[in-house]
DNA sequence: TATGAGTAATTAATATATTAAATACTTTTG
DNA sequence: CAAAAGTATTTAATATATTAATTACTCATA
């Protein structure tokens, strides 16, 4: 029988581990989690976003989402507005704050990304990214 | 700058997620988490494991792990040891209930595995699984 | 042998994941 | 127009993740 480590979800898990050593002293240098800060880089990226989108690009649930951006609002990165049109629906967007922070930061993030990309191979990686897309869009 | 969606991160993460939504159906069939089913499988492997060692190898935090371990002890799916030699620690393995449990489903975790390995291309996942233990062994 | 350094597991506190249910609003349909 | 069906977000309850601190024990050494 298939062994135990011979298990794709696992190996998933554990290269993911791996990948974020790469960033976590960056996140706790500026005290963000790893979701609060895929958060807001959707958000620099994208411009106001509802939650329902926000939700979904970051691979995210909805009532995750919800405690996650009370406490970036507490914490004066994120701004919700109530969407005029639809009332039901929350805009989300970055604070100045957030901003200043993001443009202060992203450039070590994209070091550590190179430093990361160059250790794997610049060549394995685009191989890498394209198996990781295919994947994704598998169904079960 | 690199994009949003250029992470490998992210890319990791909902590789992951598509993967997992091939065993989701089954795991709510038999109420067990992922992380459960984890350790169970580890177990089954290796037999009687200590807390670290399944830690380690399910890549599961000590702290979360007795969490969970508490939870399929009560379950009646895992049962607790005092290591004898050394009083700190103990020894984890499985319940006659698990073993068959495990048993009685594990073909059809297997059928599934076999199905996403199929859809994903026999030869391609050899490849994904080879630059994803390359990825794991990366160090920042 | 008593003491201090080191280790395994747990506890505590907070953040996030997951599923179900509730709330508030919109749209559809009779 | 009013009831029903549908949608976006939140709340609730429980499980897991993460970091720091604690407990119980082992081991080395003065």
């Amino acid at each position: 029988m298939r062994k135990f480590d011979d298990s794709l979800p696992l190996k998933l898990l554990k290269a993911r581990e791996a990948a974020l050593n790469h960033f976590r002293p960056l996140l706790k240098e500026i005290s963000l989690t790893e979701q609060q800060w895929r958060i807001i880089r959707a958000l620099n990226e994208y411009g106001a976003l509802e939650s329902k989108q926000l939700a979904e690009c970051c691979c995210i649930l909805s009532p995750s989402l919800t405690g996650i951006i009370t406490r970036l609002e507490q914490q004066n990165f994120v701004q919700r507005q109530k969407s005029s049109e639809d009332k039901r629906r929350v805009l989300l967007s970055l604070t100045d704050h957030a901003q200043k922070v993001f443009d202060g930061i992203s450039p070590r993030f994209e070091e550590h990304y190179s430093k990361m990309t160059e250790q794997f191979g610049q060549e394995k990686m685009e191989e890498f990214k394209e198996l990781l897309e295919l994947m994704a869009s598998v169904k079960p």
